[in-house]
DNA sequence: ATTGGCACTCAGATCCATTGAGTGCTAATA
DNA sequence: TATTAGCACTCAATGGATCTGAGTGCCAAT
């Protein structure tokens, strides 16, 4: 539909509006890549651009500038995406080998990518819906108190402390989580609730108490393990690119510490070609973010549970790096917890 | 040292200046303030605040603005904080009224806080220099990876996954368990760096290897326990407020992400008579929060161990209610943590 | 289809005059 | 001695007015 040159040209444009964050005219066009035409010529096919939506002119008369569109045409076009240098491979590589739990893994995962592509970065918990049991445990902590945990089989440890009578015996509660174990081990998580209720009514005597009292607390600990989670890195990196937003960066800011409004927004995208999904500024419904582009890609928990991890920042992005940094970050992350090897 | 007058224009300076953010005259001054004195002498006692560098000039001629000495002096005098009001007692009560654990209460706690005082919070993980082990629980999660557990007696909990070779039953792994709780439970972390040693060396059979991959882990746990940890929380206030920096927000945020330097700073400062602690702009020692103040309180976990509660925000803040805030949840924390009763 | 040429546009820089809030100083006053 | 009124002065901020130059759109020529 466009022909070749203009859309040489429209990336011409990008590379150089994102580089300069200066709008690019004709002459420093031709100047600057070898098009083998005159600025007239490429004026020509800036009309057929502008005619897109594809560019636009501040003012009537400077230079141009990517629209939503532009920019969208131009990752759509991507065929490649720049590959990471051998020290960023390294980092990531030495960064993500060491083998912890998820709350560490995640933790160093976006602190790394927000430093690998100068953006602020986000990884979202896996989601549990697959997920069963593997193991719930009940340790005392003291007379009144009970830790209760409960481990998934993707390896996700939950935790919650509860105050109970006192008056129970450590063989009370070796007696309850046996109960627990036993019915429980190996179910669903969406399973959990239904189940629990028929052992707090089964349990007898001494026991019956306790078991009313902990597994409201388990049902709560599976509900919050399902209430998706997003980690957070390098908020400063947006403010750094602050004059890449109009008016005041604070409710970029505040709309990115907004949780739910981004777990809503980055559940909806979908992986492209690239392994990888975008969101360019107005795209994504958010009024606060519709100068930002968000880059999210999918990695894998144990093989089964999905979510997602990428980067926030300005429309006027390096998209070819960042997509790069995401794709490759998500690909480790997979590997390093053991999703499909 | 300072006659009476000139410091109540002091006072009236701060107040003003922090409402409205312009450099204030005395003519303003005697319009909003009831002196009973002439603009003029008022004038006189501007010199004399100038004089001693509470105050200064923006340029030659305009209003004063307080110097951080000006705020120093300012809070000094202050001789009551601004109470909270009834609604803000009711949202601390109920956020922090829930028993969970430590985790989930400091994060509520700094989110609470944030919201409170529309600064940036900060709580700083309680630091265990005296606490010591309540129990360590290990858990086999699958054949080759098993779940370390410590908990302190503050109710403290730290968790470690770790592989392992195969071919150990569960037999095993409660064997070194029920080692490890007769040897440690009771003691301070300090200790359990020498008695893990002679453990592992006692350690006999199967057991042996076990416990030699075993107890590295729990010294790691021990020292991630001692490391400290700040969380923080409304980042987004800061830059809000961007217009009370100089320059550009970016590298203050980048201070405040920055948690070894905040620790530093927040662990050196003591109470004062408030039972509030404050640094007043370039008072603290880090270039980048050169026109930032930090209010901090201390709380109790337990009884015993202290850390930090409190916020962070422009220098042009308002200390009363900043005051006041910081250390009400300081309070409330301490009660909801079980400090002294 | 491409190009050189040219008139035109307009944001941004530069300069200048004006304004007004605020000052410091002095001389008068209580 | 402390206070005050008065006054000349300062200077950031504001608002034109003007200038400049990068960049455009269009047209006639190739």
């Amino acid at each position: 539909m466009i022909p070749d040159r203009p859309l040489e040209v429209l990336k011409a444009i990008v590379r150089d509006y994102i580089a300069s964050k200066e709008p690019v005219g004709s002459k420093s066009l031709v100047e600057r890549h070898s098009f083998g035409v005159s600025a007239a010529t490429i004026r020509n096919d800036m009309a057929i651009l502008e005619e897109e939506e594809l560019i636009v002119a501040p003012h009537t008369s400077s230079g141009r500038v990517p629209t939503d569109k532009g920019y969208r045409m131009f990752v759509d076009q991507l065929s490649e995406v720049k590959p990471l240098s051998a020290a960023e491979k390294v980092a990531i590589e030495g960064f993500l080998s060491k083998s912890s739990d998820l709350d560490e893994t995640l933790g160093q995962t976006v602190r790394l990518l927000s430093q690998l592509t100068n953006q602020v970065a986000l990884v979202q918990y896996p989601s549990l819906g697959r997920a069963s049991v593997r193991h719930i445990e009940i340790i005392s902590i003291d007379e009144k108190r009970l830790l209760l945990m409960l481990i998934t089989d993707s390896g996700r440890i939950q935790q919650h402390v509860l105050e109970i009578p006192s008056g129970y015996e450590a063989g009370d509660v070796e007696k309850l989580r046996n109960m627990l174990n036993e019915s429980l081990t190996g179910k669903a998580l969406s399973e959990v609730s239904v189940i629990a209720k028929t052992i707090a009514q089964k349990a007898t005597g001494k026991i019956k108490p306790l078991a009313e009292r902990v597994t409201p607390e388990l049902l709560a600990l599976v509900d919050a393990n399902s209430q998706e989670k997003i980690l957070l890195s390098g908020t400063s990196n947006l403010a750094r690119r602050e004059d890449d937003f109009p008016g005041s960066i604070s409710p970029v800011l505040e709309a990115i510490e907004e949780q739910v409004v981004l777990l809503k927004l980055i559940s909806e995208m979908q992986a492209d070609q690239h392994g990888v999904s975008l969101l360019i500024g107005r795209e994504n419904s958010v009024d606060a973010l519709s100068s930002t582009s968000v880059v999210v890609s999918a990695y894998e928990n144990q093989g089964s549970e999905i979510a997602k991890v990428g980067v926030i920042g300005p429309t006027r992005m390096d998209y070819s790096s960042n997509i790069g940094a995401v794709r490759a970050v998500a690909r480790y992350l997979t590997k390093s917890l053991g999703g499909s090897q």
